[in-house]
DNA sequence: ATAGGACTTGAAGAAGTTTTCAATTGGCTA
DNA sequence: TAGCCAATTGAAAACTTCTTCAAGTCCTAT
């Protein structure tokens, strides 16, 4: 029994939605890194760190290869960084837009509906 | 103080984290519906729907409008439609990545590591 | 005005996620 | 092998989101 696409693509975008774990992967956009410099970028704890990289493990979002003391972490596809581009598009306007539409209230205040 | 882009990013994809709003977004794709068709082509109760919508309207991915004893829901940028076909490419990759993940646990439990 | 349909809302409990801390693993060097 | 650093894990508490149900609004027709 298959998940259907649309449970998947949920769970995709539930996985995505916490601000370490786009951090995360807005720093891999630019190649692998080692866990140590990820905390340097971030500011979280280690260990809450790791929690949020192993959801993305899990998810299968990112991958990671220990080398030597170190391990280090990888988008596993490149299309990702696609979509956290994509969403910045929308992101900004929709944030341009909703300045409209305060805008708009505001003037809604002054001028009541008829 | 502005809500920083990391943040605001993570909001969003979570708002997009749940199946009923997916299948809402992916019924919408084609054009504006009124929540009767919403609620035909999604199965769910009236009031779950109706919550779903109201999560997507408080995060300006939709906008509702009343039509006489009707509501029509509609996108409110036709980016999120990109953003969804986006999605569905990195899920299908991603799907036969795990495939030959699988493949390749299956034979890693023939062939021991060394 | 009343009834009925379409949709929304509020609130409470159930379910899920996040944070935190202590304990643990794996590798390196003395 | 002892000690240390890097990273991870498990588990409990704190927090957030989801589902459900009863009650509410808004329109249309009678």
């Amino acid at each position: 029994m298959p998940i259907p696409l649309y449970q998947a693509k949920a769970d995709f975008f539930r996985t995505l939605g916490h601000p370490v774990r786009i951090r995360v992967l807005e720093l891999l956009q630019d190649g692998p890194l080692p866990v140590r410099d990820l905390l340097a970028g971030i500011e979280v704890e280690a260990s809450n760190l790791s929690q949020q990289l192993a959801v993305l493990r899990r998810a299968g979002i990112v991958t990671s290869t220990r080398e030597g003391s170190t391990v280090v972490y990888a988008l596993s596809s490149n299309d990702v960084a696609d979509l956290l581009r994509a969403a910045r598009r929308i992101l900004t306007d929709m944030i341009a837009g909703q300045g409209e539409l305060l805008a708009e209230l505001r003037e809604a205040e002054h001028t009541r509906p008829g």
